[in-house]
DNA sequence: ATATATATAGCGAAAAAGGGTGATTCTTAA
DNA sequence: TTAAGAATCACCCTTTTTCGCTATATATAT
């Protein structure tokens, strides 16, 4: 038996969601709302194995909520129902802590379904949806793919290293065993390849383009 | 009609595929190969919308197969069917670029409908993998949820912004419109309070924590 | 054998950055 | 109304960085 919470505005849906719910055998909607007032006392009274989460609604909205419900109840499984398909949305419900994202169109069948698979342990998410996580990832991933080979040398990996970590040209010296002025060098010819001139710039693009 | 082509080792499981597809509306297999040899060559003869790929084969693996595929071809749906559970599988294969993602134990009815999904352009995948995926990129923002409250005031991030990206005090004077006094003001705050005391160590603790 | 890349090192000058102290104005919160 | 924080600017002084030029030893490859 799993336990259900629902949070829709729409009176129509949160009735016939509970209506699925209660009809359905191996599911219980042990709570329907149309907002976010009182949301952790709700819970806390009715306790539920997944929160069925609509993101438009009067009040807190449903990302708000699901970060909200991760912080305090950190088992109860967030699945969520939207109309919306922009990548803000889906960027921020994954970061809240959403284990599903499924678009509103899905049938009856569906949301039992989706129910189910969180319920397991999955992330049942609508293919479109799907597909723009994908793409969000590989954005967030893009730098590593754009790492230009800058033909440093060990030594000079070692030394910007030690750069971004803070050190000064002295400190770096006597990490790695060399003269005050061998560390001017190999930071003269760093800049050179990298084309920059101070070393704000040389961390800034070695963190970047991650050389270091 | 979907075009689609399969690389798959078992010899029972290319037939199997091979002939669900040409036996129902709306599909045909234009290519069934047991491994990755003449891979561009045979899409090149025989074009096709959706490659079917088996991770797990002699010779190229299917990851490696789907680079080159969407190097030469990137309009073809890669769609990945494998065993593997594993965080590295998956990974790699988002970046290689497959459009979708599915376990084997999926139904003929699962391949065929995921096939039409990946050719409509969404991308399916077995919850339990989407569940994986999230972990993952949950896990690649997490310096974002780490990012510690350091109280810069608006004016010190945007100084940071601009040192970040490797302005000198002097630059960074002329673009806000102050002094340099005013600007080394400021670097001499937001130092104090990221607990730094050079350009570098802002610069690195800046990008890592996502401040700017 | 000779050219090239790497790591090392030094000197000197100019520019930039870092740290201390103090002060003014303006806004906002107690 | 007073206190606190934000943003601005100035002066002084030290340290660090940056840049130009030079130079040697070692290894590697042509």
């Amino acid at each position: 038996m799993i336990n259900v919470t629902v949070f829709e505005d729409n009176k129509h849906l949160r009735e016939t969601f509970e209506l699925i719910l209660n009809l359905n055998e191996g599911f219980s909607c042990v709570g329907a709302w149309p907002d976010c007032s009182d949301l952790l006392e709700n819970l806390l009274r009715n306790p539920c194995d997944v929160v069925l989460m609509d993101i438009e609604m009067p009040g807190m909205n449903g990302i708000e909520a699901t970060k909200l419900i991760k912080t305090h109840f950190p088992n109860i499984h967030v699945l969520i129902q939207t109309v919306f398909f922009e990548d803000d949305f889906i960027f921020n419900a994954i970061c809240a802590g959403a284990s599903g994202y499924i678009l509103k169109s899905t049938t009856p069948d569906g949301y039992l379904e989706a129910i189910t698979e969180v319920q397991s342990g999955g992330s049942p998410m609508t293919p479109g949806i799907a597909r723009r996580v994908l793409q969000l990832f590989k954005a967030n991933l893009q730098p590593i793919d754009n790492a230009i080979e800058y033909n440093l040398t060990n030594q000079e990996k070692k030394v910007l290293q030690l750069l971004v970590e803070g050190n000064s040209y002295k400190m770096i010296a006597s990490e790695l065993f060399v003269s005050f002025d061998t560390v001017k060098s190999h930071i003269r010819n760093i800049y050179a390849k990298l084309h920059v001139n101070s070393g704000t710039e040389a961390v800034s693009l070695a963190i970047k383009n991650k050389l270091v």
